[in-house]
DNA sequence: CTGAAAGCGCTTACAG
DNA sequence: CTGAAAGCGCTTACAG
């Protein structure tokens, strides 16, 4: 049998005073008038049971609960294991618990976590929203309910968010290419309507656009999510054939990169002699891959704990203005995107 | 203003009922005998007020939160990370949330994490215990609180417990140095007193012991965990200095293997032609190292399902009996402590 | 077939 | 200086 945690009760019969009494003691309100000597006896006595106060009971009360309820979009992926890290660690300094889920890219799954983490009376959301995910958005904003969007987030809809410019860092990593003397770039992305996947992609139609002046095209291939390992080979397969093969890949995540540099290892291609490769995120797998890769490093850091912050300022004061977060990503320089006449 | 979730009163009095007949009806309790007719009303109702239970008043209520705590060794480590995503899926699947914290390795965040998850009602503990947590691992036996231990576990206090064995795979890993001609086999593990290393330890001392009878000595070196990349560096270059250098090495976890992984490349020696390797686990970091590595393999998947399986029952029959699982790990051979002839 | 009442463990405005 | 009472949202044994 378990036994009962100590309660209020408890300590009150013991010290023979009223549940209330104990209650004010131990809830250091100063405003209470409870004699020195008697908060003294009570406090003692709850250390000596080990009281542990009951925040079922507290969370009922107040209608608070102290935690927050976080939704990735897959928990596989060290971007978004990283981030959930970080949010825990941001959340437990300011005494929030958190509870997460993964949707794992899937709008029904998401539904049952908003659902279910509701009927645990959460007290807000970060979610990483998935496609199709617009209209519980939507129904989460219209019940008032704190909410920070992280790393996409809808332009159709009015809510917290905390992104980054991924039109602006798609820029970067054509840019570098194009200076290191690539031409023929290809990007693998995928096939994803959600914003921040349009904008890297859009990043690097314009600066192909931009810089080659229609003398060569873009050439991208899209990815279906749930096929990926099968259409990324086919994808290279495609950049590489033909009359004019690419030199260079810029891969939109670090799970196509992934994908994508096993099938390359494969072939028996030598990055960057032979291709290029930029990546949107990193991940420890690249850890001991022979050419560091340079690749799109997201400030995972400050994003984390930006949503955090601003999540449980909008809990505190539900009226708070809307804050929309948009930072800059860095691209860093490994060997993966070497000059050409320098190898 | 956040809106106040619609409660069992907001159904009755929509429906003109009382709150009592509303709970029958929705917690489908078949003794109750409420028409058909009323039923199906307070249903619809219930429906189109988007109804959800308040699980924190079904707590408070039932003293069951459906909860587990989960306290990991160390949340950067993918091993702890990929258990307990295995710990989350099962315990989803039967209807349980984890809530779950990094002890990082010390014992006052360990406890920590207990009170804390303790105050929010956890049903139960799943616990990879860090050193000189005895005394709080025997606290909560002796409280009934229903607990598993997971990965190590104190042989002096009688609990449930999901391990290896890890004796026996540690003299796998030496037997398969050994047979493939390596003889000056060194160890690098932790200074941790717990028994699991200990007897990773002593699986590799004997099994030198038993096969080169005294003639060739074990070769040890013990990391302390807070000094480690420091350490390790100094351990290889200990391990390969003197008259008989070691011609491989066997890595008591993957976060030594990954450190010392790269101090080898750092020296240029070149895997396994230089330098035999095999390490107890593996990560995500070795996906691209050039060499595939030969690694124990932990059935996680089975360990993580286990645990929560023994729990859960424990939650629902206290008085069930200490289950006590030890499983066997495999050895994956990858080219890393090939034959030396061959190589 | 339906409802009044007690109770889970806490907080707090109010009374004495 | 201290306590009785109401109430957070539920469940359930009991009465009618």
């Amino acid at each position: 049998m378990k036994k009962k945690q100590v309660s209020l009760k408890d300590i009150a019969n013991e010290v023979g005073v009223s549940i209330a009494t104990v209650s004010y003691v131990l809830s250091n309100r100063k405003d209470s008038r409870v004699s020195e000597a008697m908060a003294k006896k009570i406090k003692d006595i709850a250390k000596t049971l080990n009281y542990q106060p009951n925040k079922i009971a507290q969370s009922l009360k107040s209608g608070k609960t102290n935690t927050i309820g976080l939704i990735v979009a897959d928990i596989s992926n060290p971007f978004f294991a990283n981030i959930a890290r970080i949010i825990e660690d941001e959340a437990t300094k300011l005494n929030y618990t958190v509870i997460f889920g993964s949707s794992d890219e899937k709008a029904e799954k998401s539904l049952h976590l908003i659902e279910f983490l509701s009927s645990r009376q959460v007290d807000g959301f970060i979610i990483v929203p998935s496609e199709g995910t617009d209209n519980q958005i939507a129904q989460l904003k219209q019940q008032n309910i704190p909410l920070v969007l992280l790393d996409r987030y809808f332009p159709d809809i009015s809510t917290n968010y905390v992104v980054i410019d991924n039109f602006e860092a798609s820029t970067k990593v054509v840019n570098e290419l194009i200076v290191s003397g690539y031409e023929r770039i290809g990007m693998i992305a995928y096939a994803n309507p959600l914003y921040h996947m349009r904008e890297r992609i859009r990043g690097y139609r314009e600066t192909i656009q931009n810089h080659f002046g229609g003398k060569i095209s873009p050439n991208l291939v899209e990815i279906d999510y749930n096929d990926s390992k099968k259409q990324v080979r086919a994808a290279i397969d495609n950049l590489l054939s033909g009359e004019n093969p690419v030199d260079a890949v810029f891969f939109a995540t670090n799970t196509l990169a992934i994908l994508g540099l096993k099938y390359i290892d494969e072939l028996s291609l030598t990055v960057p002699k032979d291709i290029a490769i930029i990546s949107f995120d990193e991940g420890e797998a690249f850890d001991f891959y022979y050419c560091p890769l340079t690749h799109i490093r997201q400030p995972l850091d400050e994003m984390g704990k930006r949503a955090v912050q601003i999540l449980t300022q909008q809990i505190a004061t539900p009226d708070m203005g809307e804050k929309q977060i948009c930072l800059k990503a860095d691209l860093i320089k490994g060997k993966s995107s070497l000059a050409i006449y320098s190898s």
